[in-house]
DNA sequence: TTGTAAGCGTTATCAC
DNA sequence: GTGATAACGCTTACAA
């Protein structure tokens, strides 16, 4: 195998025609005549041609690279939104250079400096650690997924909306108190909405509610230990009361059922609960867990189309680029199964 | 902004040097006096230069790229793998372009050709699509994770020895059958040594046992059912009688445990439950399920440093590439918890 | 329909 | 230490 890689000017040399000619071969076949697509077809098969994207890129600017900056992958909510991302590649080609960030800033710029270096066409960040302002400074096309993003484009799940639909449920289903348990989060980010739509429908339809805001732990165990204070607080505050309990995601749901079913080794008549996420864990739990479902593949489709209007604007002659960013919202879907009636 | 990018030969004019000299600033600075270095360090922030990695690579061959092809990011184990994979950024500095390869074929050699066509400097496959034989013809750099590895370098869990822990386990804690519930798995795949590290365990302490290699579903639903199926047969089966059960993974262990729950509302002393993979799942089970734990975190980190090495050897002058490709073992480590005594 | 020649932004090879 | 000049492999006017 002399691996000697051949290019154009091997071919060019090898059937006669020019290099031109047989960069046309790719990017305009229609231009030759089906003869000498055919002599040109043979040569590179008889050469053993391999494409080189980079001399390309160099020469037209379109590196088909799309950076991805995710903060981790632990949780399902990442990697099923890397997922629904890389997937695609099958509708628009876009090769994916993809870098965790775990929240280290000077890390997160040795990122976008590689990713410019690279030449990206465009950008999807779900990391929190730089602000979008300094992002829009690039004046690259970027899309934001569920975090702070007032200067530059977000796909965002429609929490309040989700929210509202766990509250409405709860409500629905005679709750006498309404519960629920999140971390205290920043006014800034999206999340935050959960809290407002579940206050706001509490207030609308009267119903007593408590919001239980509190650090919730980094792991399993401390996560496990925290809610079992909350579960403690909450069976002492509201005995013999039919609670509603409305969790900020399913991994806090799953704990809270176990704590329940630890206790009463059933789920009693007096609590339902609702997760949000729709991750795995919803349905594995002992009891499958009714959730907010986030439409994560919506989501990611949403993020890349309109990661690609703004690369398609790019491309023009004359870019001109979104005077004020684009935001979207993804409707999430109530997944009813068995901790609510 | 006017975004006109400057390159070297702006900043040779800027500074009256060369670009010859420009260059040797980032590749070779020591070369320049110090008063020239910081003129042209001036220079460069002054124009607001950018790198253009492209470039270079057209220049020298190093891409800095590696290629992943996964099966999918669902399942815990790859996402976390890749997790590892990425993180070894701050390591080792390559970049990752990353596809989620979902048994096709024909996509697989897309994104085999787009790799090729980027040159990359090596490649890490987890999918099961290509068999290694045909890997090997690209005579690029591979490490497989936990695949079919004949003719590739491979980093694999110690199926064998995992399986071997977990008898032992069970066979310790006195119990009167041993059950293993799997797949049918071909021989080919690493994964298969678990089945026979399991026999051989039970043969060697002449212990009752049995393989129940089953087509247990596709997605969580079937899978219920067709374990559920199992869980009556073993019922049925073995009466009164102390059964160690060792499921291929963790997912399967989870489902096993919440029938047995939902049978009996605890875990009676009459099973004992080992699953595989350490995945959270087996954490944040009804009742924490002792595991077979992977050690993902080394895996990744041993793929990466078997692949440097054949990259590092492929940028020597006259690179001597393996003769015979390095397959590389992991031992797994027990996780005991709640499910064994 | 095809060819010429000048890029694209670096690095490499010689020189001096 | 520093500089010409030719690659690297492809695209893109501009001609013909």
């Amino acid at each position: 195998m002399g691996a000697k890689k051949v290019t154009f000017a091997d071919i060019a040399k090898y059937t006669n025609f020019s290099k031109t000619t047989i960069s046309r071969y790719f990017n305009n076949p229609e231009s030759l005549t089906l003869e000498n697509q055919e002599k040109i077809a043979k040569a590179l098969e008889e050469l053993g041609y391999q494409e080189n994207k980079l001399a390309k890129v160099l020469a037209n600017g379109k590196s088909e690279f799309v950076g991805i900056i995710i903060p981790n992958l632990y949780l399902h909510y990442y990697s099923e939104m890397l997922n629904q991302i890389l997937s695609s590649y099958t509708d628009y080609h876009y090769k994916f250079l993809v870098f965790v960030s775990s929240d280290n800033p000077e890390l997160e710029q040795q990122y976008l400096d590689e990713l410019m270096a690279y030449k990206i066409e465009g950008l999807i960040i779900l990391s929190h650690t730089f602000p979008s302002e300094k992002l829009a400074s690039y004046h690259i096309p970027i899309v934001a997924i569920e975090r702070e993003a007032e200067h530059i484009c977000s796909v965002d799940t429609d929490n309040y909306m989700g929210a509202v639909q766990a509250a409405n449920l709860l409500i629905r289903n005679k709750c006498e108190v309404l519960i629920h348990i999140n971390v205290p989060v920043s006014k800034q980010i999206p999340a935050f909405d959960r809290i407002r739509g579940f206050e706001n429908t509490c207030l609308e339809y009267h119903v007593p509610y408590q919001l239980m805001l509190r650090d919730l732990g980094h792991n399993y165990e401390t996560t496990f230990e925290a809610l079992k204070k909350v579960f403690l607080d909450i069976e002492n505050a509201y005995p013999k009361r039919k609670k509603g309990i409305f969790l900020a995601n399913d991994t806090y749901a799953n704990i809270f059922l176990n704590l329940i079913f630890k206790k009463y080794g059933r789920l009693p008549e007096e609590y339902q609960l609702v997760g949000f996420d729709n991750s795995p864990i919803a349905n594995e739990a002992i009891l499958p867990i009714t959730t907010v479902g986030q439409q994560i593949d919506k989501i990611a489709k949403t993020a890349m189309e309109l990661l690609i209007l703004q690369m398609n604007e790019m491309k023009k002659r004359k870019p001109s680029p979104l005077k004020t960013p684009l935001h979207k919202q993804i409707t999430p879907v109530l997944v009813r199964r068995s901790t609510t009636d």
